[in-house]
DNA sequence: AACAATACCTCGTGATACTATGCATAGTGT
DNA sequence: ACACTATGCATAGTATCACGAGGTATTGTT
């Protein structure tokens, strides 16, 4: 898959994810892998960047938990941060429709 | 419109324009803008680097013409072209639909 | 003991669309 | 006549962003 697609898209992936329940970066990765059937395997060096900037927007909040003796930071979608995954989600199905329209015409 | 959602996109869309008719840069430009309804606004600094780069890869080729007396480089697609057309196609669909997927479940 | 998986992090790189700028000609408005 | 807009080409530098490479530490597996 050409990375350059993914440029400005992983943002509202990650609120999506993160919308029904708090998760960890590491988990986010599995998951994110699992749902797209293995389409979108982000990398460390790209998820951790993309959660550090969307709180620092206040757009994620983060708290460290133990789990089975594991220290997981957990991070979950503030309301700023719903509003924006609503924003980012229709600014990609604007997107999605024009670029369809122009292959199609 | 946010313009990282447009990375990796602009090659099928010059492509696909190119695929009917010889056409020259400055016409993309505006044809673009047209049949997207105004939502693809190539600048100049964009749509002509692609256009050299698009000609080093072969993906097109390039004549010089007259019109009304002004100098205009027309672009064609080539063979190769055509094939990479359908292949980005793919690409975008693929892509597409898997984030849909994604911002879906 | 060695290795993979889990779990976090950061720095530098590469790809790419855009801004700014330049050149030249034709048409339009005042 | 003069200014401005549109047409038509081009390039150099910038900003953004996902990624590769590397680091640290713990737990489980072979």
């Amino acid at each position: 898959m050409n990375k350059e697609l993914l440029k400005g898209t992983t943002e509202v992936m990650v609120l999506k994810l993160l919308k029904n329940e708090p998760i960890y970066g590491y988990g986010l990765i599995k998951k994110l892998d699992m749902i797209s059937n293995g389409t979108f395997k982000f990398k460390e060096g790209t998820l951790y960047p993309i959660l550090h900037a969307l709180e620092k927007k206040k757009l994620i909040e983060s708290y460290w938990d133990l789990y089975d003796g594991r220290k997981r930071k957990y991070y979950k979608v503030t309301d700023l941060g719903l509003k924006q995954l609503v924003y980012k989600k229709e600014e990609w199905l604007e997107f999605s429709k024009a670029l369809n329209g122009v292959l199609e015409f």
